[in-house]
Parts: C-alpha cells; structure tokens; sequence
DNA sequence: TATATACTGTACTGATCAGTACACAACCAA
DNA sequence: TTGGTTGTGTACTGATCAGTACAGTATATA
C-alpha cells in the first residue's frame, strides 16, 4: 500500500503537466496517456471517476504546495518581511522564472472555468489575504496591503500571459523584480 | 455580394464570444452552431478551411479592432498623453470594465498557443511597443517607458485573469486606476 | 509457497468530434 | 420570369472522444 501513494503521487505530478500545457479540453485522454505513460488501466484505477477526478487531484495538489511553501511562510507570525521574500523566490522557482505558466489561471480562462470555479476562487482569494496579511504586519494600512497584495498577484499572473504570449521568460523575471521594488519594506 | 460581407462579419464577431468563452478546444462545432444561430453549411461557406479559419478570422478581427481603436490613437503624432487617456477608455469598454477576458489571452494560455503562436505574440508585441513609443514622447526615456509600457499591459492581462477567477470586475477597474495613476504625465 | 490486494494492458462501447456532400432556398441582375 | 450566385439545413463520414470490462501481472504479507 506504500506503494499507491507514491505512485499516485507521481501520476498528479505528470497529469500536471499536461493540464497546464494543454488546458482541460485539450488534454484528451490519448494525450494523457503518452505524456504520462500511465495506460488507461492505471489511470481509471487511480482515479475511478476519469478526467475530472484527475483535474480535481492536480488541482489539489497545487493548492496544497502553494500552502506549504507559499502561503504558510506568509501567515508565519514571525517575520513578514522575510516571508514575502521567500514567496518571492518560491514563486520565481515553481513557475521555472517565468518558462512555466499558472496551472490556475490556464483552468481560469478557459472552459473549464465553469467546473473549477470554486477552487480557482479561493486559490486566488487565498494567495492575496495570505499576502495582505503579511503586508498588513510590516506596517501598511489595510488599505495599502490589499491593494498591493492585488497589485502583486495581478502582476505575477499578467507577466505569466505575456511571457508565454511572447515566448519570452526575462518578463516574468523583470515582473517580479519590479514589483518587489514596489514593496517599501523589502529591499533590493 | 453586400450581404456576404456583412453576414460573415457577423459571424466572427459571434465566433469571438464562444472562442472567448470556451477557448479553441472547448468551442466544438456543436457549441458554435448552437451558440452563433449559424448551422454548419453557413459556417463552412465562410470558413471552408473550418474551425481554425474561424478563428483565425476572429483573431484578425480582434488585431483589426485593436489596431484601430487602441493602437492609433498611441501612435498618433500629435498628442500622445491624449492617446494613452484614450487607450484606457477603449480598453475600459472592450473588456466590459472587467466582465469580458482577453480572446488572445485565452488563446496564449491555452492549447492554441502553439497553433496561433505568431499571432499572439504580434499582438501583444504591437501594443506594448505603441505605448512605449507614445509614453516616450511624453518625456520618458527609452528603458521607462518600455517598463512603464510592459507593466501596463501586464497589469492588464493580470487583471482579467484575476476577475475572471474571482468573479470580481472591481479587481480590473481598480486596476486601470493603478496603471493610470503610476503614468506621471497623466491626470487622476 | 499461498493468497489477497494493487496495478496494468487491451479490447471494447456509444457518444461526440471536425469535416463533406448536396439538395434546396433566397437573392439579385438581366 | 429567368439564370446564376450566395447562403443554408440535413444527412452522412471516419476519426477521436471519455469511459468500461476484465483478464492478467506484480507485489506484499503470512
């Protein structure tokens, strides 16, 4: 039993990939299987509720790593300061500086919008009270956090479209150092 | 002949909205048929090349448009804080003040990217390049005005992103706000 | 080694996919 | 009214879609 988790483990990682590269209803299950290697057979073992469990699983699983790795350094009663440059630089790494693109937003904008609405929500919501919040204990006026919190996730989102839109990465690295700038508590 | 051309320009622009909605894959000729009122022989007159020259027509509608009503008044010669003021009116109305997304930005995120590739980098290319070039000549130099430029049309992007996911139109207005606001030569 | 459970490949299903063929209707010019 | 072009509904095609069934293999424990 050991054994299904680490593999079912493995088979989210892979489905993600598709998704994010395909989108929902481009990622059809011929698709699916040569990207992962996995044979239907696992697949529906794995997820016995087909395409939509799968989504649902990745989905997850992406909100799962964004808690760990993103928004728990942010609620981090601790240090605020040091908790949005670690989201920073987390940020810079999962999304490959800018080479790999938001699993959310590619769910966002397309048709798939309508079934994942809910999580999509709250993933975004989620990241920008995590970020306020942090903000709000470096000494900005609630006001000021929400705006920039909103400010910075916009920004990390936009810079996503256009680096793909124009096959070009550094937008996303110049994003991201812009807006860390724009944090007054934040060096660099 | 007078009622093709109207007719098929009444095609793509009801193309656009199930293309906007359920991006290329999402949007089966079942859908379209359905969703603009015209039944397949009608699509396959216009469009005898099928779905992709549905959409590529609808691309070049939406560069079209852009070019007129977004891209020219950044280029005119005479008063380019003029055509920045305007550019955020346009943009404001297009997108519905947050309520509609980004056809081209679907596009990009989405499955199409490596079909429509060229076009969607034109795109974006295009306008970041028009209001750099009209935010130079209100006095920025060179590297300010293609930042100012590309955090703008990041912003932009970002913001319907985060609408959309939210289902929240106030994030794209407060937005523009913002980007208006952080162009020095511009009121408000 | 025995056996139960976890896993996988393959061959199927009916539904839906994009696209084709073509008869017919609407229109406009002569 | 006639004739040619433009536009449209419908019935088809083969391919692909998601999902099912199930026999077979691997594995872990006893």
């Amino acid at each position: 039993m050991p054994r299904e988790i680490a593999e079912r483990g493995d088979a989210v990682a892979a489905l993600a990939e598709v998704f994010r590269e395909h989108g929902y209803s481009g990622s059809s299950l011929a698709r699916i299987t040569q990207q992962t290697g996995l044979g239907k057979g696992s697949l529906y073992h794995f997820f016995p509720d087909g395409k939509e469990e799968m989504a649902e699983a990745v989905l997850e699983e992406v909100d799962r790593w964004f808690s760990e790795h993103v928004f728990s350094p942010l609620l981090d009663p601790g240090t605020p300061g040091r908790g949005i440059e670690r989201m920073f630089e987390t940020v810079d790494q999962y999304f490959r500086s800018g080479e790999r693109i938001c699993l959310v937003g590619v769910f966002a904008l397309g048709d798939s919008q309508s079934r994942f609405g809910a999580r999509i929500n709250r993933y975004f919501s989620t990241w920008t009270e995590a970020l306020a919040a942090a903000l709000k204990r470096t000494g900005l006026t609630d006001e000021q956090a929400s705006e920039t919190a909103e400010e910075v996730v916009v920004g990390i989102q936009g810079a996503l479209v256009l680096a793909r839109s124009r096959q070009d990465p550094r937008i996303f690295s110049r994003t991201l150092s812009r807006l860390k700038r724009s944090i007054p508590t934040i060096g660099q």
